[in-house]
DNA sequence: TTGACTCCTTAACGATGTTAAGTCAACTTC
DNA sequence: GAAGTTGACTTAACATCGTTAAGGAGTCAA
């Protein structure tokens, strides 16, 4: 087993990299050879330590799900929870540049351990007394409807039409508590 | 003005074959190169009749909505318009490989008559007593919350795992509900 | 010193979207 | 019917892409 000292390159530089890359220039612009480039170094070596493209943005999509969940604190009920999950994730896809283009794109990275996460993503809603597949159909219709929502606020048809017309922000809004508030607890 | 008798290609008949090829082989392997030799004609030949790649996916799309518009009959207020839209979208999503990833990749084709569009769109909220600015908002909340559920439905994460979990179309149905349900009428 | 191992380079493969230039038949006009 | 115009397509090429194979330089253990 060897270590080198200074390995030059990390998964973690790599990413960051990649959404500063995504950031300056767009997701169409995330090139392998791009983000070489930045890091000054060949695209073949981003291949040592990243599987591939799709696993570079199944990363990517990782950490903005990530920020989305640790920006949860303190909720009273489940329905708090998800109106507070819902709004980082909002934020969390909104704050990146093609966020949710981004994580609709990306596959899951791991399909393999999915019960192990899917039991890790329900627990904060089991410690607020929901059933785990109720909690996991909830998380999932928030998500939909905040990826989507995300995804419509900066491609959709007519964008820059509805821009005048409404707050996208508040109308995301009240969406989301329509939704949160009319799921059952059972 | 010269007019051909058999054009032998048409607009339609190559979003139409675009269409076959992803049912057949998935979106990832719609490219130009295929979809001619499908039609016995070079890739070039495309582009006379489509400006792009991009303008083929908007079409794409298009036809994929306007599949769901056709899919409302004689809803009696617009809660209930709103709950045959949602459904007539995720069936309309669902019945086409790939449909939800295309609809969320693909650009608004014309963004210069928007607001002609948009018109057209809320035309059908108005009518059961909506304001148009409200008709948009709602409209698009439930089109975000489809695209959403089906994309996750398609691709999401744990998608295996979750199918043994819960009925995701009753699932899907559950959140629409609940959604329109609390969506204000002003 | 030898060998193993990590990390990166060089070079190449096949495929992609797109464009420019040329071709040819169908049509219009004289 | 000859000439010219134009619609529709072919051929050829360009730049770029993700990815892989082969090899080399550096670092460590023996």
């Amino acid at each position: 087993m060897v270590q080198r000292l200074i390995p030059g390159l990390t998964r973690d530089q790599i990413v960051a990299q990649a959404f500063v890359l995504v950031e300056d220039e767009g997701l169409d612009s995330l090139s392998m050879r791009k983000l070489a480039g930045r890091m000054n170094v060949q695209a073949a070596a981003i291949y040592w330590h990243i599987s591939g493209k799709a696993e570079l943005l199944g990363l990517m999509a990782r950490d903005i799900y990530a920020a989305a969940y640790a920006g949860t604190h303190g909720a009273q009920d489940w329905r708090e929870w998800l109106r507070q999950f819902g709004r980082a994730l909002h934020s969390s896809l909104a704050s990146h540049r093609d966020g949710a283009r981004l994580c609709a794109i990306a596959r899951p990275p791991s399909p393999a351990d999915a019960e192990k996460q899917a039991a890790h993503i329900a627990a904060p809603l089991k410690a607020l007394g929901l059933e785990a597949s109720v909690a996991l159909a909830h998380q999932a219709a928030v998500i939909s409807f905040t990826l989507g929502w995300t995804m419509f606020e900066a491609n959709g048809p007519m964008r820059d039409f509805l821009c005048e017309m409404m707050d996208f922000d508040a109308t995301f809004t009240i969406g989301l508590e329509s939704l949160v508030n009319g799921l059952p607890a059972k």
